[in-house]
DNA sequence: CCTTTCACG
DNA sequence: CGTGCAAGG
């Protein structure tokens, strides 16, 4: 484990879905990582981790990055919920991991403290851009996209449908639809990746409670409809899914009721890519063994 | 130390004041606690503390008065800035040290969370009252009177005049005024006892710094005379400097500028007690040894 | 439950 | 610097 305080039995291997299907089988990173690639096989390897405050995590975790970039190497890292204020992300910048040197931020500037995402780089990108470019969604800091040669890739904080669904509406009506145009628009030029929190458990093997979780944020019908309406039916794949069609695994655990030490956990967290680079995909992989957030990080091993 | 996280050299003794005069010396509690009484003395002991939020004291240290009750043996022990709710003094009352059931509580309704005090006594009052008996200053919790046989003790939270002395207003003309007045009234059935953070340093001597703080909150030449005018003039006796005229002894030191560990602190709590019983005074005394807040506690025996 | 801001000291 | 609140998840 990587910062664990606490440390538990393998939860990841306790099947806790509610009501499993036939055939459907437990994530366990330590054998499900990605295969070693042929030597010299070039290829990028990218992370996304929903942190839940970069500042808690750093306290916590000396530079959690560090840690992370040892062990995984990463090429790229996107974060999310960095809960960072502009001010403080020069402070931040400085203690980034050597061979990581180039990174873009985008805090909330309407409500401080809240939301938040970066992208990490090893190689400088040929461009880099903020927000959706529509005034009216891009004041939260919810979206950085950097272009590199081969893809875009974008990180992103999608709005929580929120206690009471209070803005369920905006982010099926407003949201959805306007980052799924934005990427079309991207994709006419290269292919397209979307990291990050997309705040919704598609199917039901993708939480621990299907049932009970109807009208939950993250898993109402809205949401999952809107999710296959505008990313996987506009040709996004879920990389995760098509590579591990039947295997239940979590990026997300509340902290409420301890559901990590259980596995009871919603699977909120993506890779989805271009159709044109689906077969590009080495592996899309989860590693529940990270902890420092409600959330964990995810990866992909992309073949160039 | 009770409750000690970290250790210091005692800091009690070292004479941080800017320009002590000549004749002053530092406080140190092994030498200056109060001299045992004669067997069979008929007295009370009195403490009064600071805690700067009950809860989190509880939660650094178990039960704090429990630990305080073992080693100082008290009979009644007053409270400041519990920042306490009404709601939750319930569950606190059922942890009371066994010995000190009676206790008396009081929060303030308009700022949840903020001011509060309280009296824990290990026998039964004659009768306990809240605040001053005016509408517009006993909305924030910050008076506790309770009626004993020989005398009134008051627990007293004086409110701070606030960053940029917002409050200085209200405090000299109006709180001062009104708790002076309050204690005259008591005064006429017997004795008056008041004790707590009464947020001001009269002399030099009661600070470290006092040249840099003439316009620090605490430290004003208005609330020096009101001080003066209200209370002492008044007939109330400043029991810790009669029987230590020339000691210097802090009950504060800000947290912000590590100032305990230096000593460089404020006396802002007090026992004032009427004139008539001022002689039976055995000692006014300050336990800068007990941590776990940015006040300690004071001491105060007195013979019956 | 946990991390952010904010008011207050 | 540290406590307690409130909003957010």
């Amino acid at each position: 484990e990587i910062a664990g305080v606490e440390t538990f039995e393998e939860p990841w291997t306790v099947l806790a879905h509610k009501k499993p299907q036939p055939g459907w089988i437990p994530y366990n990173p330590r054998t499900m990582r990605p295969a070693p690639l042929p030597d010299g096989t070039d290829h990028v390897k990218i992370m996304s981790w929903n942190v839940n405050g970069l500042r808690a995590l750093l306290k916590l975790n000396g530079l959690c990055t560090l840690e992370l970039a040892k062990r995984e190497n990463f090429d790229i890292l996107c974060l999310q919920e960095t809960k960072m204020q502009d001010k403080d992300v020069e402070e931040i910048k400085k203690r980034l991991t050597e061979g990581y040197d180039d990174s873009f931020w985008t805090c909330s500037v309407s409500k401080l403290g809240y939301s938040g995402t970066a992208i990490i780089s090893r190689t400088k990108p040929i461009s880099v851009s903020y927000g959706l470019g529509i005034e009216d969604h891009d004041s939260e800091g919810r979206l950085v996209t950097v272009e590199f040669d081969k893809f875009y890739i974008l990180c992103a904080y999608v709005p929580n449908s929120g206690e009471g669904l209070k803005r369920l509406s905006y982010r099926v009506e407003q949201w959805d639809p306007s980052l799924s145009s934005y990427m079309k628009e991207l994709e006419k030029s290269k292919p397209v990746i979307l990291t990050g929190d997309l705040n919704c458990a598609h199917e039901e093997i993708d939480i621990y409670n299907p049932a009970g979780n109807k009208r939950s944020a993250g898993f109402t019908i809205e949401e999952r409809e809107s999710f296959q309406k505008n990313f996987l039916s506009r040709g996004f794949v879920d990389t995760f899914r098509s590579h591990h069609p039947d295997t239940v695994a979590y990026t997300y655990w509340g902290y409420r009721h301890g559901g990590r030490k259980t596995n009871k956990g919603w699977r909120l967290d993506y890779f989805l890519v271009s159709e044109s680079i689906a077969d590009k995909v080495h592996d899309s992989y989860i590693l529940p063994d990270v902890v420092g957030s409600d959330h964990c990080p995810i990866g992909l091993v992309l073949k160039l």
